[in-house]
RNA sequence: GGGCGAGUGGCGGAAUUGGUAUACGCGACAGACUUAAAAUCUGUUGGCUGAAUAAGCCUUGAGGGUUCGAGUCCCUCCUCGCCCACCA
């Protein structure tokens, strides 16, 4: 009998699929077709841990499921290959980062085949390649030409360790995302892309995509639409007004002082005389604490007043004119009217300083701040509520002409430009009499020239700056002497199309066919992890609208249904990490000779897919034990010399259940049942098999072929090897998956639970045609039963058919 | 502070959506094989009372409710995880 030698036959079959073009893909339009789809890594020179597996694991069995169950599968795979750390490697070592990713690449596509995954490889891209950026900086120019891409001077997020700027969602906590190091401000010229525009439609599109409520609650969070309004308020004594934006104009009788931030440009001109020097000191201050500081909602508010007052248009009140660094210059007008009665902010704030609290709504519910209520001491809004004030005082304002609704979103425009080597170039020249002319689309790609010295000049310009050949240009538009744009695209870019590119990969004269586009589109299930929530999953849904409306598309949302996979954490119950020292690698458990399949299997049987689980040690002797029980069950009938030829309809009525409870299981990725029910049809076999032998030949056959199909989407390796051992030509993925028929599954005799008020006291077998009175007078003939009831009066008895009987007394 | 989610054996987790709680696996214990160990196989394994593989009681974070019947539905509370957070 031969062993289970996963060292030995898991090799064998990756270079089978790899010759024999198992799962290489085409437009083959007689099958229904699905995307399944991982994010494509980045290819990084550390080892793979078993939590990256994870994401695979499930993305290569949906993928193995749908193409047996005759589906048109495309499950590709490539590499974000642009961003930092193989640029810093390159400071570092002078090793080029073209290198090192091709190095690193080859590295990981090996850890990937190692694992058995389905990827039909002949159409892997990387981001980092012309063939690829081209498009890339083509989609560039089709903003620019939509009027989405701009360029402006700002302050910006400035990463000090990694010398660039970052966008709002690169900044986690006052932390840039990648280094973690603080993060300053950096007023620097930038280009951006106006995904505010799309901010509606980002929120409104969520509604119909099959995502989890957390993913979509943090986009909308993010995008932060809010409705309200803004409000004018003349300053006394001079000719200036003072806008602010609030959620709450009903509330404006119970303004009582007004916070500008201390960015605001209005600061400068109202100040008064003796204020000054206070608040100029106050400006210092507040420039010199780090984000982090300014963000800690737990500080204590710090203000100083201005001298100046403003006047409520509403009842000609003067109100004094503060300045807080707890008001956003970012958000809103960068100006507040505070309502210290009923906003916890304003009243800390107003306790603090002293300023006047007015309650303008009696509100209806515990808390004393906030809420809704009647409104109350505002005139003749008297007696309204707070829905009803809010709607007729903007009506009144904007007649008026001292306010207006108006809608503010948190998310800003997406910052772009990096001052790094490693990306795609901005495709843009400078032009001292045409200023910014785009580089004509038959010139792209603007290719990245190979450089000698990788380091950011740190001055805000990028290595790029260095290089005259380069740099140096002429203008497309009048031919006189121009430069190139030196900033490269931020990796967020390449990634919000490459769901597109896998479609059409080699496409020279497009970034893709509109045929296969058309064909392959959307993404059905894209898997991964939650950390992209709010970067790329909003970036690229704002990509696709763009060519949506660009008529590229026939589609608005790139990823219909969105998986998100729980964390494989370590033994400790720490997220792994090469730093803590507590990774586990699936190489190394395979050459420990586990092999991939018993590391996928526990992968996913470990818990439910979705959720967070500690890897468990152990854990992988057990699937490993399980498959090297299949494996001799199935070498023990091959050998077997007393295959007979009776028949066993308990083979196939447990078969027949394997293969209901497996689909129903796999349709709703319910893994780790599944995989239960793998074992339990083996355990269930085993028994059959002590109990009587090989002695139904056609049964036998039947079961472990059945098995062997059933477990092919978890086990790709091993199951091969059963599929070929049984006689059968071909890859086992390639067949038919089987279908159970329920005729099986009906048995003669049925389990009847007995309970007596609702306390489990017998079970009885009766014959599955049984009446209800005939149930009920073999239940009460049980002898436990007949106790419990004790001649008592059976007050009733609920009969649910097939299953339970409960007699009710006293 | 806001949002999302979760609490079931020693551990990871099941439970046909209101109908036998603890499937499956890990671990542990006992036995077989072995000079021995590993591997493998067989059995036992929620808790308490009991000599018992007799019988009974208890058990899904806590407490209440609805129901013939609740891990599942409703109310109150507690704990934990993740994400966002001075967004006016």
């Amino acid at each position: 009998m031969r062993r289970y030698n996963p060292k030995e036959i898991e090799p064998f079959w990756q270079k089978f699929w790899q010759d024999n073009k198992t799962y290489h893909t085409s437009e083959d339009s007689t099958k229904p077709k699905r995307y399944v789809l991982e994010y494509f890594p980045y290819p990084s020179g550390a080892a793979m841990h078993v939590g990256h597996v994870r994401n695979y694991t499930i993305g290569d069995a949906i993928s193995r499921f749908n193409r047996m169950r005759g589906h048109n599968v495309l499950h590709p795979m490539g590499w974000d290959a642009f961003g930092l750390p193989a640029e810093n490697y390159a400071i570092k070592t002078g090793i080029s980062p073209k290198q090192t990713i091709k190095d690193s690449t080859t590295k990981f596509k090996k850890q990937l085949m190692q694992m058995g995954f389905d990827y039909d490889w002949s159409r892997e891209i990387n981001s980092s390649d012309p063939d690829y950026y081209k498009w890339t900086q083509w989609f560039f120019l089709l903003l620019y030409r939509r009027g989405l891409a701009y360029r402006k001077e700002s302050l910006q997020w400035w990463c000090p360790v990694d010398k660039t700027v970052l966008a709002n969602e690169q900044v986690e906590n006052g932390h840039c995302w990648r280094c973690d190091s603080i993060v300053e401000k950096k007023a620097l010229p930038q280009w951006f892309f106006k995904i505010t525009e799309y901010a509606d439609r980002l929120i409104e599109d969520l509604e119909d995509l099959d995502w989890s409520d957390s993913i979509k609650s943090m986009q909308r969070n993010w995008i932060g639409k809010s409705k309200g309004a803004e409000v004018d308020f003349k300053i006394d004594g001079t000719g200036e007004k003072l806008t602010v934006f609030t959620t709450r104009p009903d509330t404006l009788f119970g303004a009582t002082f007004m916070v500008l931030a201390p960015e605001h440009e209005l600061v400068k001109k109202i100040t008064t005389a003796e204020e000054k020097d206070e608040i100029e000191k106050y400006i210092k201050s507040a420039q010199a604490k780090s984000e982090i500081e300014r963000q800690d909602t737990n500080r204590e508010k710090t203000g100083v007043f201005t001298g100046a007052y403003a006047i409520n248009p509403v009842n000609d009140t003067k109100i004094p004119i503060w300045i807080a660094d707890y008001v956003l210059a970012g958000y809103g007008t960068g100006a507040i009217m505070a309502v210290p009665a009923h906003d916890e902010r304003d009243n800390e704030f107003a306790k603090k300083y002293d300023l006047e609290i007015i309650e303008v709504v009696k509100t209806d519910e515990k808390s004393e701040i906030h809420s809704e209520g009647v409104i109350i001491n505002s005139g003749k809004y008297n007696d309204l509520r707070s829905e009803q004030m809010r709607e007729k005082i903007v009506n009144d304002l904007a007649k008026s002409k001292q306010g207006k609704e108006v809608i503010n979103y948190k998310i800003r425009d997406w910052l772009i430009s990096r001052q790094r080597y490693w990306g795609a170039p901005i495709p843009i020249i400078h032009c001292d009499k045409d200023g910014i002319v785009p580089v004509p689309e038959k010139d792209l790609p603007v290719v990245l020239p190979e450089i000698k010295s990788y380091e950011p000049s740190g001055d805000g310009r990028s290595p790029l700056a260095n290089v005259e050949e380069f740099v140096n240009t002429t203008c497309p538009k009048c031919g006189g002497k121009a430069t190139r744009e030196t900033d490269t695209m931020d990796g967020f870019a390449c990634s919000s199309w490459y769901f597109l590119r896998f479609a059409d990969p080699h496409n020279s004269e497009k970034a893709f066919s509109d045929d296969k586009a058309k064909f392959w589109l959307p993404v059905d299930d894209y898997i991964g992890g939650a950390e992209h929530a709010v970067m790329h999953l909003l970036y690229a849904r704002f990509w696709t609208k763009v060519m949506f409306d660009e008529g590229l598309v026939d589609f608005s949302e790139p990823f219909k249904s969105l998986r998100n996979q729980g964390m494989i954490l370590a033994p400790d119950g720490n997220k792994m990490s090469k730093s803590k020292g507590n990774t586990i690698e699936p190489g190394g458990l395979i050459d420990q000779g586990y092999g991939a399949d018993s590391i996928r299997l526990m992968e996913l049987f470990i818990g439910p897919w979705n959720q967070a689980v500690n890897w468990s040690i152990d854990g992988i002797g057990g699937t490993f034990r399980f498959l090297q029980r299949v494996w001799v069950l199935n070498q023990e009938f091959i050998d077997s010399e007393e295959k007979g030829d009776g028949s066993d309809p308990e083979i196939i009525r447990a078969t027949h259940k394997a293969i209901k409870k497996v689909s129903e299981d796999l349709a709703d990725m319910q893994f780790n049942t599944a995989v239960a029910a793998l074992m339990e049809l083996t355990n269930e076999l085993y028994k059959i098999k002590a109990d009587k032998g090989f002695v139904a030949k056609a049964e036998w056959d039947f079961a472990l072929m059945t098995l062997a199909q059933l477990l092919a989407p978890f086990a790709p390796h091993i199951t091969e090897e059963l599929w070929q051992d049984l006689g059968h030509k071909g890859s086992v993925h390639l067949s038919e998956w089987p279908v159970h028929d329920d005729k099986y599954l009906v048995s003669d005799t049925i389990n009847i639970v007995v309970q007596v008020n609702g306390k489990l006291k017998a079970n009885v077998k009766v014959s599955a045609d049984s009446s209800e009175e005939e149930v009920v007078s073999s239940a009460k003939s049980d002898g436990k039963v007949a106790q419990s009831l004790d001649n008592k009066e059976i007050k009733k008895t609920i009969y649910i058919k097939g299953r339970l009987i409960n007699f009710v007394v006293e």
